[in-house]
DNA sequence: CAAGTTTTCCCCACTTTTCCCCACTAGTTG
DNA sequence: CAACTAGTGGGGAAAAGTGGGGAAAACTTG
């Protein structure tokens, strides 16, 4: 599982640093490579191999004479890259994915559990200078919905 | 599985390079040769042979005494080609391939899973200019209509 | 059936991009 | 305050993509 939050740097190349800690993560209990991929609120979702397949086998049994699915499989699969991490602990990030996610020299690296979450720097202080939300209101909000109980 | 985005070009004899990640991929796991069919919206599936057969199978499995049957597999194979990789990982797109996907100089070769897509560039961006549905969106109609949840 | 023509495909060569490696800096720890 | 580690930057070798010449094959035609 990935936690924490980290200040990193896209050089001219478009490489970022993948922080120490996932590294050894990803080596010691995951497979490579990794997938890059555009996800929700316009920042990329970084998956080991082997959590990114499960979604794929599910992407994959939908029923491609539907033009709708088509038009879902491709809008996930056109901002998606395998990448590979160098022996720095340095992944990068395709031009393509960079400009679909606003990414420019300041990113912001958040570890989500199953995935790892890299945001433009600015981006990121936006979505959460506007969700201003109290936790206490927003788990609320969920527990009134039925979503989900969560023992904290 | 083949993932990612490439832009590539066609030159004078119509030929096209298959990214080298695909290639490594088609010779360590795959059967050859490839096969090239126009696919839907105007764009070129690319599978590799086994990849292939499976399709045929359900294709010959279609009831013949159905006309429109008989017609969507006329449709189909009457544009599917078996093409070779040469030594330097090209195939050739064939004239009449060219012109039903209305393939120029400049192409965008998309890994989609199972299959390779092969689009002219200009009606790549056009495609997706179109179809500016947001995933969530388009995740949210799918789920409307009972096809799968997806948990990205 | 041979000669000419066209097409295919193999190979070489060039350009651009990628990626591997080395080195530097800053911050942290013993 | 030295030694380590994490993060960053850049130069050079290797690979990927591209274009074209020429040999072999196939197809035409007299």
């Amino acid at each position: 599982m990935f936690r924490g939050i980290f200040h990193n740097s896209v050089d001219e190349k478009g490489r970022t640093s993948i922080p120490a800690r996932f590294r050894e993560q990803i080596r010691e209990s995951h497979e490579t490579p990794l997938v890059l991929t555009l996800g929700f609120d316009q920042c990329l979702f970084l998956y080991p191999m082997d959590a990114w397949k499960k979604i794929e086998e599910k992407l994959s049994s939908l029923d491609t004479l539907n033009a709708e699915v088509r038009q879902f499989q491709r809008t996930i699969l056109k901002a998606t890259d395998e990448v590979e991490m160098d022996q720095q602990g340095r992944i990068v990030i395709s031009p393509v994915l960079r400009k679909e996610a606003g990414i420019g020299k300041a990113v912001v690296v958040v570890g989500m559990l199953h995935r790892i979450e890299i945001w433009d720097k600015e981006k990121y202080e936006n979505y959460h200078a506007q969700t201003t939300q109290s936790l206490e209101l927003l788990g609320q909000k969920l527990s009134d919905k039925g979503i989900q109980s969560l023992t904290l």
